[in-house]
DNA sequence: GGGCCACTTTAGAACTTCCTGAGAAGCCCC
DNA sequence: GGGGCTTCTCAGGAAGTTCTAAAGTGGCCC
């Protein structure tokens, strides 16, 4: 009943200022994928913190003032239901990510995407963690940034996250998830080497127990529907990895 | 926090000038129904205060002076006629959007929904609410926008939400209520994926326990109506959801 | 120029996802 | 209270995807 009230006393917006760094709040109780999702979202430019419990993620929340939360549905105290509606009662206008096994009562999972929040079943890969993660800052208007587009491109090579199409040279090209998540991952690191087991960590899902083969198996597949037109675009550099690139210039 | 959430909060009608954002009184004392209805409408671009008795409502209102309440029939002291009553006797010109369980006898709406009024009944899917909201505004002549039209098209597909009619190259296709408001939702999104459970929580009505095989159902009824014609606008993004979208170029 | 090793490609088995038809159950209107 | 419409469940089968394993190719070093 005091929402109201309370949703006038704004936080003060001093760091609005230049560079937006988004800041999510990471709440889980598996030290592991906590750990897991912090490092990886660092290193894509995120500020985080963490919590492990309901009422920690609260505590962390009110002073940190998040843009986004990565959300276990499961918490040992309240659960993840329970932390975002306090938290939408105190008035902070944050996107929820729920994080949530797969074989949730599908009762639990209900509802889950209104109001711009999505949910990520476990395991996940961080790809589609993060491209999720940003799809939603994007939704919500919280941060308007130029690494939140729609469409990734790469030379002639496009890929449009919210109609799910990719295009090579105007060309529509039909890829399955995998080989989809794998060609964001590419290009998003386009003009780098990187490693299999890069790819392998980002690219499958964290549980993934088979061995970084299945990468060069999927590079072959995507080979096929992509690099059908010329020039190639996808370059194995021997011993390290695979590369995105236009032909040398030399 | 957010520019959008710093937009939204100005309650005075003294720049009428650009931004027009409509504010909506919900009042409910069921504060999950509350809370899903404002974060629906939140994210929809409506400015929302909630209350959970009719005295709160009439003192909300007074200060608040919403384009639209969305008012529950039963409240614990008054009940909603007697809010929207004594609303209207302090000159308070606003349309109301009734909320009654299913059993509500007819008669007793009817006769207190006269003017521009609309009900919908518990449970109601948010599209729905959604959609009687608008369409209410619109006719309350309160605010225009174009995010009001009364017709939604795409392609040579084209939906009636004041009559209820869809067409498909001007033949007139005969729909169920549910294959509308999933139609329409699809045709608000169309062009981007959606998925199966974005479908299941927006088109299905809050307390749908079932599973999200039932949106496969829908869309091979909607198929059958729908893409009896060519070319077919209805795809399904495999793994991900259903997109409405023309054939692709190329 | 032989041979090793890294990578590529293909085939196919196992699995997942999606489509659709059939039927049970509920509702409404006569 | 019967007929028709609608909603929802379920199950079989079709289609698409994932992954392994094994054979094929070619670079590179000696």
């Amino acid at each position: 009943m005091s929402t109201t009230a309370l949703i006038q006393k704004e936080p003060s917006m001093t760091e609005e200022s230049e560079v937006k760094v988004q800041r999510v709040l990471v709440v889980d109780d598996e030290k592991s994928i906590s750990e897991l999702i912090t490092t990886s979202l660092r290193f894509v430019g995120f500020e985080v913190r963490t919590a492990a419990t309901g009422a920690e993620a609260l505590r962390v929340a009110e002073e940190f003032k998040p843009h986004a939360l990565i959300l276990d549905v499961m918490l040992p105290d309240l659960d993840g239901f329970e932390v975002c509606r306090q938290l939408r009662a105190d008035g902070q206008d944050v996107g929820v990510l729920f994080l949530t096994a797969k074989d949730t009562t599908e009762d639990k999972i209900k509802g889950l995407t209104l109001g711009g929040d999505d949910y990520v079943t476990k395991p996940f890969s961080l790809e589609e963690l993060v491209a999720r993660l940003r799809a939603l800052l994007r939704r919500t208007g919280v941060v308007e940034s130029s690494i939140n587009e729609e469409v990734i491109r790469f030379a002639d090579l496009e890929l449009n996250e919210a109609t799910h199409e990719v295009r090579r040279a105007g060309n529509l090209i039909d890829l399955s998830p995998t080989e989809f998540i794998l060609l964001r991952y590419l290009m998003i690191n386009a003009d780098r080497v990187v490693s299999k087991s890069q790819i392998l960590d980002h690219v499958w899902q964290y549980d993934f127990r088979g061995d970084a083969g299945i990468v060069e198996t999927y590079i072959s597949y995507l080979r096929k529907k992509i690099d059908q037109y010329e020039p190639p675009l996808i370059h194995t550099v021997r011993g390290v990895g695979y590369r995105l690139r236009l032909p040398a210039k030399n």
